[in-house]
DNA sequence: CAGTGGTCTAGACCACTGT
DNA sequence: CAGTGGTCTAGACCACTGC
């Protein structure tokens, strides 16, 4: 056999995947059962099992026992974008990543205070971080945190680690809420990030809740031209 | 035996889950090989692999072949954003959604020519909707189509319904790319969605592909400030 | 009842890594 | 080289479904 043979079970994967791409098998259609396919591919079943579990986990076919294997119904529209950290958008471009503390302290702003749950005698600590590929600044963080959960927060090295690093060891995160906008810098982050006046940047607005108050608040600036999100699936 | 059984290999992934989430198996640490777990829980090696093959995916190991089964950093967790239709994100705020064809026609445009696979002496159909939230305009739709894959584009209705429903029932997308980006409103753009001067947009471009070419690339323009992309987990 | 998928076994061969 | 994970086989028993 001249053929190069990606292994049975990625075989048997793409033909069911080629058959419900090219429309041939509909949402809802009964597909071929394990057996057929044993039949069709001189496999054994495990290996025609792994396919279609795989398959199913990859939502594109639904199993009943006792019943037999459909094609899933179309995915719902909604799709998925991947926000990675920084760092790994940065290193999985195979360029250097820096950082840069420009503030490490205390806050009084009223709407952190607010997110957080403190009242308006309290404070928050605050950090705000430039982050840097191949020491372009692609990155303003600005962060707030309650100082209950983090009581050491003013106390940790963010130009060895990443707030996000040290959060996640730190702290287990119950929920997250997102928000990308898109705003006009402000004039510190216009100067921080080097930009030109009047270009727009992306906000993206991240709150990490930990039980009943919010445990963090972000805010991500990106320059709008300089840093792309993108998924795919 | 009193105890309820519920497969072995569900029991297995429930020990390994234990014991990384107990902290007795740290991040980078190397786990017991897959022949060890076979002799400790008495089962075939497959039970084992199919366990350690699902935490893998799970993003909670990381395996490499001739080496061993690392417990996976967990820094490494990607977030997700879910991009809804539009229709359903208005919808979802219990909204009115409404929409306006601006032109639906043929198009020349070099850069979506190129996308989409043409050359230079073909065309690609194109279609410009706003879409309205209670009358307020809320999103521009910048579409570029193959007019093999969807020959018939230019005899839809897209004010009885979107382009995305009429693509999704029409041809079965396996990829997607997408990116988010920050921009400058264009005069079009400031104009359709009755922005101020200088307020910013952001821009989601999404490419479909159906086997080796784009079917689809899309520009879907939000005024800054009156709609937000949301997520949660 | 026969047919389906869910799980499992006890072997096997291979590709890869470290020493 | 011995040890690891990646894949596969040819059976098996079970739970479930529809008739």
């Amino acid at each position: 056999m001249a053929r190069r043979t990606p292994s049975n079970y990625l075989e048997i994967k793409a033909y069911v995947r080629d058959k419900i791409e090219s429309g041939a098998w509909q949402a809802g259609d009964l597909i071929p059962s394990e057996h057929e396919l044993v039949r069709k591919f001189g496999v054994a079943r495990m290996t025609v099992n792994r396919a279609l579990r795989e398959l199913t986990g990859e939502q594109l076919l639904m199993r009943v026992q006792g019943t037999g294997t459909f094609v899933a119904d179309r995915r719902s529209q909604s799709t998925l974008i991947e926000i990675r950290s920084i760092h790994e958008e940065i290193a999985g471009r195979g360029h250097r990543h820096t950082s840069e503390v420009v503030l490490l302290g205390r806050s009084t702003d009223p709407q952190a205070l607010r997110v957080l749950g403190l009242d308006n005698d309290g404070f928050a600590f605050q950090s705000q971080i430039v982050h840097f590929e191949n020491d372009i600044p692609v990155q303003f963080e600005d962060r707030f945190v309650h100082p209950a959960l983090f009581p050491d927060y003013l106390q940790q090295d963010f130009n060895a680690t990443t707030p996000s690093d040290y959060m996640t060891r730190r702290a287990p995160i119950r929920r997250v809420q997102y928000s990308i906008t898109a705003r006009k810098a402000t004039a510190q982050v216009r100067k921080l990030l080097r930009m030109e006046a009047g270009e727009p940047c992306m906000v993206l607005h991240r709150c990490t809740w930990s039980g009943r108050h919010a445990a963090t608040s972000v805010f991500l600036w990106y320059a709008g031209g300089r840093l792309q999100l993108t998924g795919e699936f």
